[in-house]
RNA sequence: GGCCAGGUAGCUCAGUUGGUACGAGCGUCCGACUGAAAAUCGGAAGGUCGGCGGUUCGAUCCCGCCCCUGGCCA
């Protein structure tokens, strides 16, 4: 019987990297990268990457896979944490799922089928949504497909552009809301979360650190290698900040502190992804037996 | 000490020619989320309109005094 794949998530700076190291001593595990931004090559003290003597000799997959010119796609993103996760799973090693984007961390533990892309079509609407706003869009999606325009906002430009591309790709509707969970793992996911008041306390101290750490030169680097061209890197938590530094539009304390204000802000929209899942099991991050605790869950 | 500007939501500011503040942006809280998800979008809660007194049927808006902030002069 394999061992189920272990994941662990929750918001940013909670501590998900350390206990992923720690459980992977313990079980003979390996980790594989559920961070969207981490997956950056070049990305690495504005996402908290850890570095290769962080990692403890702990094998990490899915880190340094795109160039920051290169959207960042979950179907990707799917495809190949799959095939690593066979692969851990293929030497016997336990496959630990470490980071907080949830939507990629669901598009692998479960069954989710995303329909395609057409870049041409996909650019066709985004240019039609710059020069005419979402509403005419929307009013074409409501004709075409009520049912998923009940469940996107009028406002929502990007979920509209990506319906109606859908849409028109494969002729069916577009089902616009999160399908019930059909696990393609058997998986156990915990949680790892702080007090607000510890995790703002810990977000502030990170971001500053960052700074100190020369995150500023890590962002000018990128630049060379074309960041402001990436679609999604660019817009990353802190790069975005940084960038707009660079550019002379605020100066380097205010990128600094909108970058911990956005940090936060992510946080609670990381909050609301995971805490509708009931399945995650929630541990404190201050607790000192978190190692001892999340075995315990994995165990079962 | 004198002159000027200003004190309205947690913050930065609109506004009311005197009639219950349609306040805005940001923050905060909550939520949605199927190929950009560290993205994108929605909802809610927040205000003794610096203090005291006066004028008025009625004052956040008018008058007086006081307190505070910034600038200029001395």
């Amino acid at each position: 019987m394999t061992s189920p794949v272990v994941a662990v998530v929750g918001p940013t700076a909670a501590g998900k990297s350390a206990l992923g190291i720690a459980l992977a001593h313990a079980v003979g595990g390996e980790v594989v990268n559920s961070d969207s931004m981490q997956l950056y090559r070049g990305m690495d003290i504005g996402t908290a990457k850890l570095t290769p003597a962080e990692r403890e000799g702990v094998p990490h997959h899915l880190l340094d896979v795109w160039e920051v010119t290169q959207p960042a796609s979950v179907a990707a993103y799917q495809r190949l944490a799959r095939a690593a996760i066979d692969d851990i799973a293929r030497r016997d090693r336990v496959p630990l799922v470490v980071g907080g984007s949830g939507l990629y961390v669901r598009a692998v533990l479960e069954e989710f089928e995303f329909p395609g892309t057409d870049p041409a079509l996909r650019a066709r609407l985004e240019k039609e949504l710059a020069v005419v706003g979402p509403a005419p869009l929307y009013a074409r999606l409501t004709a075409v497909d009520p049912r998923a325009a009940a469940r996107i906002l009028p406002g929502n430009g990007r979920r509209i552009v990506r319906a109606l591309e859908v849409i028109e790709l494969t002729g069916a509707p577009f089902e616009a809301s999160l399908p019930d969970p059909i696990p393609a793992y058997p998986a156990v996911q915990i949680g790892v979360d702080l007090e607000p008041a510890e995790l703002d306390a810990r977000i502030a101290a990170r971001v500053n650190r960052m700074w100190v750490a020369g995150f500023v030169d890590e962002v000018r680097a990128l630049v060379e290698r074309g960041l402001r061209h990436g679609r999604t890197a660019s817009r990353a938590l802190g790069y975005q900040q940084v960038l707009a530094y660079l550019d002379g539009r605020w100066s380097s304390e205010e990128a600094l502190r909108r970058t911990v204000v956005a940090t936060r802000r992510f946080v609670r929209r990381q909050r609301s992804w995971f805490r509708r899942d009931p399945r995650v099991i929630w541990l404190d991050g201050a607790r000192p037996d978190l190692v001892e605790a999340a075995l315990a869950a994995v165990a079962g």
